[in-house]
DNA sequence: CGTCTATTTGAATGTACTCAAAAGCGGTGG
DNA sequence: CCACCGCTTTTGAGTACATTCAAATAGACG
């Protein structure tokens, strides 16, 4: 809950009666590794922010091989966000990597709060902003970055997580096949 | 003019005051093809939405190749997101393809409408969502289509583009060569 | 027109993939 | 506590998709 209020307010200052109507349109649940909070063809109706632990969120192609979208540990937020902000069936699986205790947030209680704490316009508004930025930022490294150099990126920008995740997830978010990412880390440590 | 408020009136309702506030904050110019609205290193202090015309936003790696990361034409947003949200030096350039009219809008007067229409904090949310929905359908494009299927989708999602814009952006648009472009349209044209 | 840029075409190359098999590792039950 | 099973990672050989480089052709604009 902590770490929450400390997230929100980076970027907005809430009153402490403020903080007390949105602890109370939260919840916490714990879930254990393996877990799929959000599958396919379903309506994402929940955002999720880490307290502890490692999500992931990714879909499947040709009904075989996962493409990670997004890793959220300690202090992300992680969601389907196409299906929850259209309300239609989404595409994504989000799964519970390594035990984790997380804040979640519904639609409704959400819209609640927009309406009660104006302010969490401009929260959420930033918090999409800087998503926004980073997946363009990921969109032209995909473009213009070869494998190894998406890899080498990857362990600079998130050095816990390198630690934490399985190696095909690793693979599989930087857009290559465990093979090829087992090749190219013994190609890297040679050196 | 016209145009914007119909995009804002799809998210949010303005009075008619309110409308007044926000023209008298925007400005509206119109540019010649290839003009360059923002280029790396310098910080952009503005945000473009499209009237009439084409613009693109782009990178380039290596000193040599361009990455296009969006498109804009009537009835789009365009920007250096990174440089305008954070007020650091960007990397993008954001040139325009067709002689356009543009309405552009400040950091500083953007920051004025907040205080003063609220609302447009809403707005501006829900662009960034959508924004960042859209990205992140391109990214697990880039990661589970080949380059044949990331044009098929391209013409679908955008036919009028592809009438309008030279083909080498096409190709940097989905991230191949223009050669493989070429080669690739013709290879689908003889079926 | 003539020049400059964009597009097409071809040959050689390379990066990353597929398929297959072996080795390593972790959790579970006896 | 060890042995086994299943899953992950490694390694190798062959392949494919897309690139690079080079040259020819087509198109756009002054």
């Amino acid at each position: 809950m902590k770490l929450l209020l400390e997230n929100i307010a980076k970027h907005i200052s809430l009153t402490p009666e403020e903080e007390q109507l949105l602890i109370s349109k939260i919840e916490i649940h714990s879930y254990k590794a393996k877990t799929l909070l959000q599958q396919p063809n379903t309506i994402s109706n929940q955002l999720y922010f880490v307290n502890t632990g490692i999500l992931r969120s990714f879909s499947i192609s040709d009904n075989i091989i996962e493409h990670v979208l997004h890793f959220a540990c300690e202090g992300w937020w992680i969601g389907d966000m196409y299906s929850y902000l259209s309300r239609k069936p989404g595409f994504l699986f989000i799964e519970v990597i390594e035990n984790a205790e997380v804040v979640v947030i519904s639609k409704e209680n959400q819209e609640f709060l927009y309406h009660n704490i104006p302010k969490l316009e401009r929260f959420f508004r930033i918090l999409a902003e800087n998503s926004l930025v980073s997946h363009q930022e990921r969109l032209m490294d995909n473009m213009s970055l070869s494998a190894e150099e998406r890899f080498e990126k990857m362990c600079r920008k998130y050095p816990n997580l390198i630690l934490r995740v399985p190696q095909k997830h690793l693979a599989s978010y930087i857009g290559v096949t465990p093979e090829f990412f087992s090749k190219m880390k013994s190609r890297l440590l040679r050196k």
